[in-house]
RNA sequence: GGGCUUGUAGCUCAGUUGGUUAGAGCGCUACGUUGACAUCGUAGAGGUCCGCAGUUCGAGUCUGCGCAAGCCCACCA
């Protein structure tokens, strides 16, 4: 053996070994339930960063500790298309080129992402392999391949008969920079510190009515002031009306509840076309919505001629300067609060009154809720149960239609006639590309125009778990494999992703996607912010594997994390791991060196001359090794990972490098007559360690067992028993 | 507005159901090794366990209040 372990040497050549003796592709034993786990599908474009290392690390010590105890062990992984943002990704690298979308029109758009699909696909899947994960890698899916598109139109048109799927006119987040709209759970909040402004509205035969707003230049497209019903200060103006400052129109004063009577002045101006809240008076009072911003964020001629094609933000500053000067402003007052930002590009949300289609939640969360206080699905930490139901209790509908080309574009045909028609089969031709003669049912009409938009990405990743192994076909791996045991995955995809999921496992699989959800801790930087690529506070962790091996790096990680508590990254913890893999590759040298003329015995020979032999000291580290044993199993049996690897740490590291080496060293260079069993005990503990610890450092405990001279390799070993002595 | 989490050695964190002198890794000090170990070993210094009040024979561990930091949810005009 070498003096010491060259991670960079070894990592990709065992890997490809590895992947060669299709270790990672279980058989499918009957009777043997399966351990499944589904990877958290990283974004296309995406690379791989701390989290998703963290993350995939325990995902890969828990598959491999499950195959080595003899349990068929799948994981399988892939990829999704993550529609915004690998959209916006091609179009910046159009743009350099001078171009834009619509000028290569939308099926050449969608062969250029493709090809970029392609090749960042293979690079985060390599990265993966990286990071030593034991992927299935002859299940990889991907949510736009074939198979995959006709769950999802089984999917929609599913949720469409049941009358869960509605398209409905009213006001959704809208990013005026990407183009599309997004569901409430894409949108950022921030808190901004601004102005709440008071602004006068004249009342129509006298007096003058104050409201507070946070756009004033909303104001151009008010349509009605409300009050509280109850505010005895206005019980006399509601009926009357006021005109509307700048554009001098007649506006009504009406009456609703939803005003709160505290804020502000009480008073609140109705700009319906661009406030979710206004949206719901109009409706109420049937009011009139001026849509005053357009989809690009720029003010509309209804606005006023003064100042159509002003960005919305150049329109408030005029409109703060001409109530200034009309003397309708009567204070500008320092106001904190909260603006949605586009998850995607950051950029101000507009409310917009847009048409969009809608998931019905309320019937599909009932069951979701009622599997999960059963205890259908556990979540560890334990804390995530109550976020998790908290959310799913006060659910909202779920916006599905995206104004991007990058998706699945939604099964809908809308005749002249003003029929919808919902087609599985038109649709899944088109991706064919072989067309039927397609006709209205209802008019026979032969001119029909397919919607255009695209679902949401997260409307595919929801049906991950059954769609991956073959759904809607009936299958083999669907019926073995489903439901999933473990879902590893980060806390801000609880709602996008894992509620998702189990709603739609239980929809259409009749059952929960998965036993267990492990949230995993947030990896910060050293000052406690965020790891951020576009921050620069980010550390990469291929820099990590390149620097102290992939190993290091696992442990490492591993090693920082608590219960669920979140980690300051620190680059000790994998300087650590790197030198613990030295440690066990030198224990491991000096074993070699001393078991010379030591074969593995026979059980006569054990129990004549090694049993008898076995000094205090053995025994003590023997019992020692079945208590680690025993200990490790207990931890990762709660996903309590940090635990894990300290009980091996310490052991290999204190017992037996410390203690035990030590001892027989002696021993066996006088030649002394416990040599045998010296040598016994050094085989022992050290070949079980390298078990214990194969899951966390996979690398260098197989490099070192291939120099033990081990028929079979250490991925598919037999996890360690009871040593009996 | 609602909810969650954290505050223990210079740094990053453990401390199980409350029980003797509060632990680990890194860093620091001293000594020793350099024939398993780009070292390693042995010993050691270092803590009002955020503060206050309470429960208890006994609290880092339970309760209340406060201070500080962070996160999530929400139609805060």
């Amino acid at each position: 053996m070498d003096k010491s372990y060259k991670p960079e040497e070894n990592e990709k050549r065992i890997y490809d070994k590895w992947e060669k003796g299709k270790y990672f592709t279980p058989k499918l034993e009957s009777g043997k339930k399966p351990f499944t786990v589904v990877i958290p599908p990283p974004n296309v474009t995406g690379s791989l960063h701390m989290g998703h290392a963290l993350n995939n690390t325990i995902q890969d010590v828990m598959v491999r500790w499950n195959r080595m105890n003899g349990i068929p062990s799948e994981w399988l992984p892939g990829t999704d298309h993550a529609g915004i943002a690998t959209q916006s990704v091609v179009e910046k690298k159009l743009a350099k080129e001078g171009k834009t979308r619509f000028d290569l029109g939308r099926a050449n758009f969608e062969k250029e992402v493709w090809k970029w699909k392609d090749e960042y696909e293979a690079r985060i899947l390599g990265q993966l392999k990286t990071l030593g994960c034991s992927c299935d890698w002859t299940r990889t899916r991907f949510t736009m391949d074939e198979g995959y598109t006709k769950a999802i139109l089984k999917a929609f048109t599913h949720y469409y008969d049941k009358g869960y799927i509605y398209r409905d006119y009213r006001i959704t987040n809208w990013c005026p920079r990407c183009g599309t709209s997004l569901s409430d759970l894409e949108v950022e909040h921030e808190e901004h510190e601004s102005f709440l402004w008071y602004i006068k509205y004249e009342i129509e035969g006298g007096g003058e009515l104050t409201v507070a707003t946070t756009r004033p230049e909303t104001m151009l497209g008010d349509t009605a002031v409300a009050v509280n019903p109850k505010d005895k200060r206005y019980k006399d103006l509601v009926g009357k009306n006021v005109i509307l400052p700048i554009q001098g129109r007649k506006i009504p004063i009406i009456a609703d509840s939803i005003v709160d009577m505290e804020f502000g002045t009480g008073a609140v101006k109705v700009t319906p076309a661009h406030d979710p809240n206004d949206f719901e008076i109009a409706k109420r009072h049937n009011l009139d919505k001026i849509i005053v911003i357009d989809l690009e964020g720029k003010m509309t001629p209804e606005a006023g001629e003064e100042f159509t094609g002003l960005d919305r933000f150049e329109a408030r500053d005029v409109v703060i300067e001409m109530l200034k000067e009309g003397k309708w402003l009567s204070q500008a007052k320092p106001y904190v609060h909260s603006v949605g930002h586009c998850y995607r590009c950051n950029t101000v949300m507009e409310p917009s009154l847009t048409l969009q289609w809608y998931v019905s939640m309320k019937e599909l969360a009932k069951p979701a809720i009622l599997a999960v206080e059963k205890g259908k699905v556990d979540f560890h930490p334990k804390k995530w149960k109550k976020v998790y139901l908290d959310w799913m209790k006060n659910i909202n509908d779920w916006c599905i239609s995206r104004q991007i080309w990058w998706g699945h574009q939604i099964p809908v045909w809308y005749c002249e006639c003003g029929e919808i028609i919902v087609s599985e089969k038109w649709a899944l031709e088109d991706v064919e590309d072989k067309k039927s003669e397609r006709k209205c049912p209802k008019c026979k009409s032969s001119k029909l125009k397919r919607d255009e938009d695209v679902l949401d990405t997260w409307f595919s990743s929801a049906l991950w778990p059954f769609a991956t192994f073959g759904w809607p076909q009936t299958s083999k791996d669907l019926s073995y494999f489903y439901p999933t045991t473990f879902l590893a995955t980060a806390r801000d995809i609880l709602y996008l992703w894992v509620a998702r999921m189990i709603m739609s496992g239980i929809e259409f699989m009749g059952e929960v996607p998965f036993k267990d959800v492990y949230i995993n801790p947030t990896v910060f930087n050293h000052e406690g912010r965020r790891m951020s690529k576009s921050l620069g506070t980010g550390v990469d962790p291929l820099e990590l594997i390149e620097k102290y091996g992939t190993d290091a790096t696992r442990f490492g990680l591993l090693w920082q994390i608590g219960q669920g508590q979140d980690i300051k990254f620190s680059e000790d913890a994998i300087l650590n791991g790197k030198r613990f893999a030295n440690k066990v590759w030198n224990a491991t040298r000096f074993t070699l060196m001393n078991l010379e003329g030591y074969k593995d015995v026979s059980r006569e020979t054990y129990e004549k001359e090694i049993k008898p032999n076995l000094t205090k000291n053995d025994k003590e580290i023997l019992k020692k090794l079945n208590l680690t044993i025993a200990n490790t199993n207990k931890h990762l049996e709660k996903y309590d990972f940090q635990h894990a690897v300290e009980e091996i740490y310490d052991f290999f590291w204190h017992d037996f490098c410390d203690t035990c080496i030590e001892d027989t060293k002696v021993r066996i260079r006088e030649n002394d007559e416990t040599k045998l069993a010296a040598q016994y005990t050094l085989d022992t503990v050290l070949k079980n360690s390298l078990k214990l610890l194969h899951p966390i450092m996979p690398f260098v405990t197989e490099a070192i067992w291939k120099n033990l001279n081990e028929k079979e390799p250490l991925i598919i070993s037999d996890w360690p028993q009871k040593i009996e002595f």
